[in-house]
DNA sequence: AGAAGGACCAGTGGTCCGTA
DNA sequence: AGAAGGACCAGTGGTCCGTA
């Protein structure tokens, strides 16, 4: 069983309670959420409106009403709502020391997600429902009510093609992280120098990111990130451009 | 060239003139829209705002300027706005009389959404971006502004289904319509007939509407309407029930 | 400064219902 | 009554930016 020792990958500190929360009803899948989830410690944040103009007002519907007076729901002290400890580059099979967290464990999250998508296509099925490829808000919010909570669509959004390096690379992906933490880059460097091996890729096979990612089975079910597109594209033009003063502009260049 | 000749099927007599709107660039696809196409005669239908309370109020941002102080821009005599002649259930290959449509005609707009959806594709591709696999609103969008104002999503998605049955067992598509034109039934009886013949051919390849849908090539690019996904299902819960009761239920029912 | 994620927003899928 | 389609609305994909 992988998931607890990658799970044990994830610093804790936040919280020492296990906590299984309500599962939805006729998940058959395979075990997403089926190992020992961790919350954070949570107590009521207090109303506290954010900064932006809320034209829509998200209302008070699922708010769970016992307002003011209520007590620490899991016991722990009045500690705040905390986030995730922030990733750092750590090598392949490294676990991140002190409050952080490693990459291991980012690229499990995205197994993770994918588990959480073949146990909502699961339900869906048995409901007769329209069924998701793809990792939705729809399975976002189907992680969040099993306990995962500390999956969000930001996070995963952010690094995607970081775990497409992953899946197309491994070994590429490997040999950047340890140059990277050798180097003492921060996470985001790290994340930025993901994009070029995946260009280089994409170059190799026909500049088609779309059909890389589809061809892969645990990529498909991500959406291709903008940026990555983007390169792609800016680059497939760079390299046509540069074929042309090449050859002299013949026909037939840019095959659809 | 079919395209004129399937456009003959339209019965006209709400406006005359051929008009080639303006086409949206880069469009290189193939032909839909390259034929004539045909507006209904059009003039400012006022400003009166509709019945249903409108919280967005969709705003002015499109609208041509030129308000009230405006000439008749067609200069056809001011007719008002007029939709497209309703259908009526036709045999194969016949035209409609007086102010109808025939089916043929109704399964041609398919086709052409096709084209346009080919062209968005095509533009997609060519400008890197994300390539829709489906008729999805932009590609509506795309056709109105090509000129092909008579096609809109309410009626697509109405006719889906009737669609699916043509592109899936013509032979079963055509003889509904013989027997439902000889029995002079209206085109809403036609509609709900061809549930049925679907849903007997879903039964015969494991239920799986979507793999059906997206196994064919003109049909691959439609959603599968809400109906028959729940049509099929209902009728998968008798199916299994009835074999249940049987063979006295025995395991490993309703394969998944 | 670097990073996590709540919340926002433009445009989607789906179809109702006022209209002809 | 039967039918065509403008317009609406809940929930989506995408990511900004106030927060820690």
């Amino acid at each position: 069983d992988t998931t607890n020792t990658l799970d044990a990958l994830s610093q804790e500190g936040l919280s020492e309670e296990p906590v299984q929360q309500e599962k939805e009803a006729g998940g058959s899948g395979s075990g997403a959420g089926g190992g020992q989830t961790w919350e954070t410690v949570g107590k009521k944040q207090g109303r506290k409106k954010k900064g932006r103009a809320s034209k829509i007002l998200t209302s008070i519907e699922d708010e769970d009403e016992s307002e003011g007076a209520e007590e620490d729901e899991n016991g722990s002290g009045g500690s705040e709502r905390q986030r995730e400890h922030p990733f750092i580059v750590t090598e392949p099979g490294e676990v991140a020391r002190g409050k952080k967290n490693g990459l291991d464990y980012l690229f499990h999250l995205y197994e993770q997600c994918r588990e959480f998508l073949i146990q909502v296509q699961n339900i869906a099925k048995e409901r007769g429902e329209k069924c998701p490829t793809k990792v939705t808000n729809q399975v976002f919010r189907y992680a969040k009510k099993a306990g995962a909570s500390y999956i969000n669509k930001p996070k995963m959004r952010h690094y995607v093609h970081c775990y497409a390096l992953h899946c197309l690379d491994e070994d590429a992906s490997n040999a950047l992280r340890r140059a990277f933490k050798e180097r003492g880059e921060n996470v985001g460097a790290w994340r930025q120098a993901c994009y070029k091996p995946l260009v280089a890729i994409a170059a190799r096979q026909g500049w088609d990111i779309d059909a890389i990612f589809n061809a892969h089975p645990r990529l498909s079910i991500w959406y291709v990130p903008t940026k990555l597109r983007q390169l792609c594209h800016a680059e497939r033009s760079n390299a046509a451009a540069a074929s042309i003063s090449v050859t002299g502009g013949g026909a037939a260049q840019l095959p659809f």
